[in-house]
RNA sequence: GGCGGCGUACCCAAGUGGUUAAGGGAGAGGUCUGCAAAACCUUUAUCCAGCGGUUCGAAUCCGCUCGCCGCCUCCA
């Protein structure tokens, strides 16, 4: 397996410290507000790889940590009028109701910053003691200086940053660069009582203090840290000044980090206004059509957001859900196995398709989880599936490789944690996204309907009911001897 | 100002030194069908922003130009 390392600019190898297991931290949210599409992206890319490396064989575990306490929440209790544990509070709990709908599975430890305040106290005194830091009035600050890596993640000197225009000159602070590890409360602020004073501990110690922690039994560095593209710099940058002052050894092996939704283009951010919450994306669209819109281009590449997307996506799903469809109503037809067998060479081409999926799947997973190639080799397997099913192919063996084909896909569809649903369920699911105004039942009652016109060959009302259903999102199609009914998509 | 990334068909999107440049959508023609839909087949980039260079050979490496974006401040 290779991924690509943000610390050295390159692909690489993958080899965990420990072999068969591998320890990931991937940064979760701030509790402040409600997740945009931006936060699903990170959730999603990250839950992936590591059903894949599970997949693969590697015994995972995966933390994921939400910061409870920080100048937003505290911000955004004073405009509400509660407290920072009631806004914490509520919008953790609309994350996981986002992210279970998504279908992004929980992590093995999901950390609150305000529930390690001891740890990061710790660490924070060892950083003192070892000149790393220093304290002012009540906060305390990295050193920088004193940290002569600093930069070697985001690929900047200490010369370079302070070249740059915006950063902000702190009386408190020896070096404008030099960030908060614990802040002195003000007024009114929650605080816990630290050697310094009551106060509160900065953004990126959490996320060193409660690594460490849960991933103590690998020793003191880790195999995989992940987060968003705008981690980088400065978080991840200073989570390794901090982690690797503090113990004298390489924080983390593989620093990974996922590209940015665009809106026109530009950056989906929460300070450009341009976002959409996972909430308002999914009264719209199915969470798989989501879901498979993020998997659709590598996770390091910007994805720009539009309705077409969208809707693309859905098409993509919907064509796969038709496949099964077809594949189901092919093995509920008892005669075609029992039939002569088809020719060998359709059968044995088909054989080898299936076979080689597997395979190239997981080539494009191994390179860097190249999710979209992975798709694509999906797809070819989709069309052979409706090739074959095309030629009616018979006997046992047929019988057995389309039920193979489904396994197959259906098996490589949970590592993504998609297409694992039945076509019914999938339309089902539609009806609700887009609002047709028909129940399943109605829905039957017209194809009765239609079936008595169409056996009296009125053709006409038949065609007529069908137009009808058609403009209220509903498609029929006719089979051999039945009528499916589909939601229509696009 | 510093650092970094991207530019592949009508649209989305893989591919980063070597047989026919994945896959999906859209378009055109065909097969199938009562007609459709779905599915399948054929077709749509002699070419990968432009120019130059390295090489037996480049979309893929190097240089320059143009365009777009990101980070340097909170941010997934």
């Amino acid at each position: 397996m290779r991924v690509y390392n943000t610390l050295t600019g390159k692909k690489e190898e993958f080899i965990s410290i420990n072999p068969g297991k591998v320890g990931m931290y991937v940064c979760g949210i701030t509790a402040y507000d409600v997740c945009h599409l931006g936060h699903a992206r990170s959730a999603i890319v990250f839950d992936v790889m590591k059903r894949y490396m599970r997949y693969s064989g590697f015994e995972v575990r995966h933390v994921r940590n939400i910061t409870d306490i920080d100048d937003k929440i505290i911000k955004r209790a004073a405009q509400e009028g509660v407290s920072t544990v009631d806004i914490a509070k509520k919008y953790t709990e609309e994350y996981y109701r986002d992210m279970d709908r998504l279908g992004v599975s929980r992590a093995d430890v999901e950390p609150k910053a305000t529930e390690h305040i001891p740890e990061m106290i710790e660490i924070i005194k060892g950083l003192i003691e070892s000149g790393y830091a220093y304290s002012v009035h009540g906060d305390v600050y990295f050193r920088v200086s004193r940290f002569s890596d600093y930069g070697k993640l985001s690929r900047r000197s200490l010369d370079d940053m302070m070249a740059g225009a915006r950063v902000e000159v702190d009386e408190k602070k020896e070096n404008p660069l030099d960030f908060a590890l614990w802040k002195a409360s003000k007024p009114g602020e929650p605080w816990w009582d630290s050697p310094w004073g009551k106060g509160r501990p900065g953004w990126h110690i959490e996320c060193t203090a409660m690594s460490m922690k849960y991933m103590k039994y690998m020793g003191e560095s880790f195999d995989i840290h992940g987060g968003g593209a705008d981690l980088i710099f400065p978080h991840h940058e200073n989570e390794i000044a901090q982690s690797e002052a503090f113990t004298g050894r390489p924080f983390v092996r593989y620093w990974l980090h996922n590209g940015f939704i665009t809106v026109d283009k530009e950056k989906m951010s929460k300070s450009l206004g341009n976002f959409f919450t996972i909430k308002e994306i999914l009264d719209k669209y199915d969470p798989e059509v989501v879901r498979y819109f993020l998997l659709s281009t590598h996770y390091r590449s910007p994805i720009e957001f539009s309705d077409a997307q969208l809707s693309e996506s859905e098409v993509s799903i919907d064509r796969y859900y038709s496949t099964v469809l077809r594949v189901n109503d092919f093995l509920n037809e008892p005669s075609a196995i029992s039939h002569q067998p088809s020719a060998i060479k359709v059968v044995e081409e088909f054989e080898k398709q299936i076979s080689s999926l597997k395979e190239k799947f997981m080539d494009a997973m191994d390179d860097d989880f190249n999710t979209a190639l992975a798709l694509g080799h999906i797809f070819e397997l989709i069309r052979e599936a409706n090739k074959f099913l095309d030629a009616k192919p018979r006997g046992q063996k047929a019988g057995e490789l389309v039920a193979k084909s489904k396994e197959v896909l259906t098996e490589l569809g949970n590592i993504l944690n998609i297409f694992n649903r039945t076509p019914h369920e999938w339309y089902i699911s539609l009806m609700k996204v887009k609002n047709v105004g028909f129940t399943e039942g109605d829905i039957l009652n017209e194809i009765t309907k239609r079936h008595g016109a169409r056996q009296k060959k009125d053709w006409a009302l038949a065609d007529k009911i069908r137009n009808e259903l058609e403009e209220k999102g509903i498609i029929l199609e006719d089979k051999k001897d039945t009528t499916k009914w589909k939601i229509k998509v696009g």
